[in-house]
DNA sequence: ATATTTTGGTTTATAATATAAACTAGTTTA
DNA sequence: TAAACTAGTTTATATTATAAACCAAAATAT
């Protein structure tokens, strides 16, 4: 009846964050931090997350003298968002 | 830019609970069980729950001699579905 | 009749999760 | 050169979801 919700996209912040880089090429650490209005201790852990799992790439370097985290969709995780997206429906399309 | 998700109707089986009140006059608490997968104790702490925060109201009787807990969405619970959906079509429409 | 299982739940313990607070390292500004 | 800011990470805490353990009554089997 109701298919499963992945737990990984369930959650406001990944879920927002996932939102953000499903229409970007690639976002900025501080960028999803305005965003998403979230902490950076929080959005760093849920960056974390999606990263272990596969759904976005992490990439650390250098804007001039200043860290720059960027952050982008994988293939991994674009399927995923869209089959989140289609169980969701599931449940809100009625 | 993102509005926050009622954390109440953020949770699979809240949501599933409340997609079925939802599309029902009411429901009986093993109906809902066995729509919605979930353990007895489970469902029992949700319901609880959505009570508590007047989205649903429950009832319990009998049916003949066992017991019967029924459930059926409040106005309130109709408007918090409402505004959960349009707040999550922020997320996933893209 | 009386154990045993089943029904329809509730209560409680545990594990997972989200979140902010505290912290770090380097940089800019006063 | 001290203070404050930037760009984060790590860790502690509080909340939450979930199932396990429990309960009372009813139905079933012996």
């Amino acid at each position: 009846m109701f298919k499963d919700l992945d737990p990984l996209l369930h959650s406001q912040l990944r879920l927002a964050i996932m939102s953000l880089l499903m229409t970007l090429e690639s976002a900025e650490f501080t960028y999803l931090k305005e965003k998403t209005n979230s902490t950076a201790g929080n959005l760093s852990v849920q960056l974390d997350k999606l990263s272990d799992a596969g759904y976005i790439h992490v990439e650390k370097s250098f804007k001039g003298k200043k860290p720059l985290t960027t952050c982008k969709v994988t293939p991994k995780g674009i399927k995923a968002f869209e089959d989140y997206v289609t169980a969701l429906k599931q449940y809100i399309n009625k």
